[in-house]
DNA sequence: TTGAAAGCGCTAACAC
DNA sequence: GTGTTAGCGCTTTCAA
């Protein structure tokens, strides 16, 4: 292993002492700019680099940020994590990011990890199966400053961003009942998170507005997130194999919105047959067959200010006791398909 | 902030010396049993977490790897990283993931941001930008452990994994060849990296050994690496436009491989009139329109096995000298254009 | 303007 | 079996 240039050792060099050249590199302002020049120049040759490890220890401060999302392949979490990145590193943190696959154990397991290397803040988007939320308690109250992003939680009061989940169901299955459907599934995600109920009230009430019957035989819920394909399949076979098959599904997740197209693919359905709308961020939706309409979310923005917000709580001289939940707009766009 | 427990309370809180809770909490062997049981108990009781960014600066290890990858987005990438993940966290390792956009750029400022954090090594994938490896060189012979993978360089002797690019190269050609197609255009990568040109030859190969024309003019570079969509389009315009134009494109890079699906699809042509296949490793590829064959790398593996190698050389008491270079197979899915 | 010394949390010689 | 001390690299009083 190699052994980089310390302070003592330019120290040691210049025959000067630790203290200053810590002062004379960081240009502080009792050093005569003589000794600066030479402290300066003499590091540059060694390549000095001050050990961010030994600073930490002293400052309590790591300077960086640590990312929990369900999964990195999901385009959503992958767009937040470039929006988080942008601020991140132009406001001189770094961040770690890890990825839970939807587990729960992994969750908090990874959240541990991250907090015991001492991240100064937390940006975590829950995983579908977590519904004991006390690891992420017990560090909140122990001082770690948190924020949620997109699948947030009731239970801790800090800031969180989301997206207008509500509207995004609504207009989806509004779009699915103005193209003349009546019979619209519902292909759901796990009912633990805060999203499946919010679009699931989207698109019951878009239902009720249009005087749509509602129907509970319609719901699907695939609890695994569109993580496992099978359990999707089924759900769409079981809907094409009512009595009274639906005309349309909407479908309230990412991940399952995929699956549920390779379903419909697989099991030779005519777009024209079943018309589909679901939640997508993913960067390909529009070149997917069968087509579907999809809600986008702001992904990429809600990474920022996520990440904005958790630089608020780090950087803030006082404990922060008023917290904002902003919520994003989604945007709606429409597929004929052919 | 909160302050965690550390050894000294525990010791002052037990009358105890440091040494004697630290040895203790290790499980020491010269430590008495009972003592050990007070402090284990006390330390339970106050929630005693050690201090790794102390334990860093003692050791010298972080017991973390920093990963390196053009984009997150790309599933190929993202596979990767699942699979070094899977091992790394087996063994106790943490992973450090930052995405450099294939800007040589945020490369340089991320692996040096790494290295200095005091990762234990480096798995790095190359951008596609980059032509000087100066800082890598510099921080390899520093003595950082680092392990290619997919995106190699040549100027650095160490361990590396790919794929066997000319063989699926090879193999794409043919199936295209075999389909009867015999002006078979190129889409390719930024030049600069190692697989661009592996795959080129592997083109090349099967044209000559079926006997087709090479036409000079069917090649096109793209070395924004199909990060620029318009750059896509407009290659596969010119080629299109041709006056002999070609009735297969193969394309031998992953994002690039969806940018032409896309450009195909805006510009309105059929499939059958311009055959596809490509290297692709999205989760979507088959549900794909217009639809294409693709060569898919063993993307999870290759992560498993490059931080294998990453931890042999961390791990090693003694300099390593004999370097193994992997090279995995790819797998050749024939889709037929419907 | 510069230096000496203490300390961040932990471990490991070396005592006793 | 337990304590003392020094040191990882850095900053920061305090003293000169």
């Amino acid at each position: 292993m190699y052994k980089p240039a310390t302070i003592k050792d330019i120290a040691l060099a210049l025959k000067l002492s630790p203290s200053t050249v810590s002062r004379a590199l960081r240009d502080g302002y009792e050093i005569s700019v003589e000794t600066k020049r030479i402290v300066m120049e003499y590091a540059q040759k060694v390549n000095y680099k001050s050990n961010p490890i030994a600073l930490s220890l002293k400052n309590r401060r790591t300077y960086s940020i640590g990312i929990v999302v369900p999964k990195l392949a999901n385009s959503f979490f992958s767009q937040a994590i470039a929006g988080i990145e942008s601020i991140a590193y132009e406001k001189g943190y770094h961040t770690i990011i890890t990825q839970t696959h939807d587990s729960s154990e992994r969750e908090r397991t990874n959240v541990n990890h991250l907090a015991q290397r001492s991240v100064d803040g937390l940006l975590i988007s829950m995983s579908a199966g977590t519904s004991d939320y006390s690891f992420l308690k017990t560090l909140h109250e122990d001082g770690l400053p948190i924020v949620f992003f997109d699948r947030v939680i009731d239970e801790i009061d800090t800031f969180k961003v989301t997206s207008d989940n509500f509207k995004g169901a609504y207009n989806a299955t509004e779009s699915l009942i103005k193209k003349g459907r009546k019979k619209i599934a519902l292909l759901s995600n796990a009912p633990q998170l805060s999203i499946t109920n919010e679009r699931l009230s989207g698109y019951m009430k878009a239902l009720a507005d249009y005087h749509v019957h509602f129907r509970p035989e319609y719901i699907r819920n695939c609890s695994k997130g569109g993580n496992d394909y099978e359990e999707v399949e089924d759900a769409v076979k079981e809907l094409l194999a009512l009595p009274d098959k639906p005309d349309a599904i909407f479908i309230s997740s990412d991940r399952i919105s995929i699956s549920c197209v390779r379903a419909l693919k697989h099991l030779n359905f005519d777009p024209k047959e079943i018309a589909i709308a679901g939640f997508s961020n993913s960067d390909v939706v529009d070149l997917l067959h069968p087509s579907l309409s999809y809600v986008r979310q702001k992904a990429f923005e809600m990474g920022q200010i996520a990440v904005e917000m958790l630089l608020k709580l780090i950087e803030s001289k006082y404990p922060v006791t008023e917290f904002e939940t902003r919520v994003l707009d989604t945007e709606l766009h429409l597929v004929d398909p052919k």
